[in-house]
DNA sequence: TCTCCTTATCGTCAGTCTGACGATAACACT
DNA sequence: AGTGTTATCGTCAGACTGACGATAAGGAGA
């Protein structure tokens, strides 16, 4: 029996953590907003789910929307859901992680809505919780390249294995040791494919292009000391 | 400007995946429906999030009413959002993981409904989605087992090492050598802090007495072989 | 063409960690 | 006192790790 008196009424959006790695750094897209509350201010991608939408759904609508991209790596991070997270009524916002490699184009702005990547530890204040789900999303990127094969998100489907531990350098900010994250990515079944490709795209000794495996994950694990 | 017609309203529950260990299994706490849909249907506590309380409050709340207990283990596990889930309305459930110690009570049931802890592997089929949500909830313990403290959140407040180790043998269902498991754990820095008492309640010589250390992460972490 | 520079990849080695399992220790019960 | 039960400490070989040397294989410039 449906009574809509049982239940107090909510907006439920999705918000988009999207993480790239450009010029050395580790970036998260961000849109200007246009309008109260926080007009102006810089804030995560994201909109309404729609009425007959599932989550996943709405969140790789808006990815695409603010992306133009798909077949990127994109997960659930969580739920946002304090009273006061937005002034105008009672929001609900699951945030979603999404991972993709640096995209040749400067991100199709949508509407009249300016849009950029930031790195991430200089976005500055952002809107809402924004900055939380930021963070969050962040940590859940660094956590998930030790035991599972996410770091190829950020890569060209084929790359080498130097292009893979720039990847975890960037997102960890450590400098790892060439030879032994040669030896230990190497070693993890499942985890790399050889194409049986060469490339001198980083210069150097021609490398031995990959791609992904079917590993889900990591055995060993690739530990931040 | 909050235009109500700019967004299609949801209803948004908490729903309370609390798994616990009762009689050699890991068990989880199941409500008989008394309404339709899936009425007579077994399936996980829960309830609406209220006008002005967070996701957190709500499940803590529903939590206590449920259960009595306080100061267990509480986190998010992720939210579930098909357009089709309940087919009265639309219904954003955001799940919560609770684990607590085995307890004395045995559940006070709320309002008219039957409640019970049923072993998680024979739980039959739940309402809505809700053996999804249940698996997703047993397999995040299980994985947050390797390599947090979160063990301890099923043992009583001063526990043995034996006590610990089934708590990993029941949730992961596999046998540990016991000497091993010993070394593991109390080499692992700010996991056990000694209370300096002994108990013999396991039987055998007296064990030393530990309660839960600082430490947030397992460094180096008890890995599932 | 030859030399140098750069990166890729393989090896070595000592220290640490792991799993398998033997040996004792310290109680309760008979 | 002997026996059963569990706790805790040791040992040992194999795997893994980090530090780092050595070699391979290309390109750029003399």
């Amino acid at each position: 029996m449906y009574r809509p008196s049982d239940f107090p009424p909510f907006a439920v959006t999705v918000d988009l953590v999207v993480l790239t790695l450009r010029s050395d750094e580790l970036c998260a897209l961000l849109v200007r907003r246009g309008e109260a509350p926080h007009k102006g201010r810089w804030a995560l991608p994201g909109g309404f789910v729609r009425e007959d939408e599932s989550l996943d759904a709405a969140a790789a609508r808006e990815l695409a929307e603010e992306t133009g991209l798909d077949r990127v790596h994109l997960e659930q991070l969580g739920s946002y859901g304090d009273p006061r997270r937005d002034p105008r009524m009672r929001v609900v916002s699951v945030a979603y992680l999404a991972l993709a490699p640096d995209l040749p184009v400067p991100v199709a702005g949508t509407d009249a809505s300016e849009a950029r990547w930031s790195p991430v530890d200089t976005a500055g204040k952002l809107a809402f919780d924004h900055g939380r789900i930021l963070a969050d999303g962040v940590e859940r990127a660094r956590s998930k390249l030790e035991y599972t094969p996410l770091g190829t998100a950020f890569c060209a489907p084929d790359f080498t294995v130097a292009e893979l531990r720039r990847v975890y350098e960037l997102v960890w900010g450590t400098a790892l040791d060439a030879r032994n994250f040669h030896r230990k990515v190497t070693g993890v079944p499942g985890l790399l494919e050889p194409t049986g490709e060469t490339t001198t795209r980083d210069g150097g000794r021609p490398a031995q292009l990959y791609r992904r495996g079917p590993a889900a994950t990591l055995h060993p694990p690739l530990v931040r000391s």
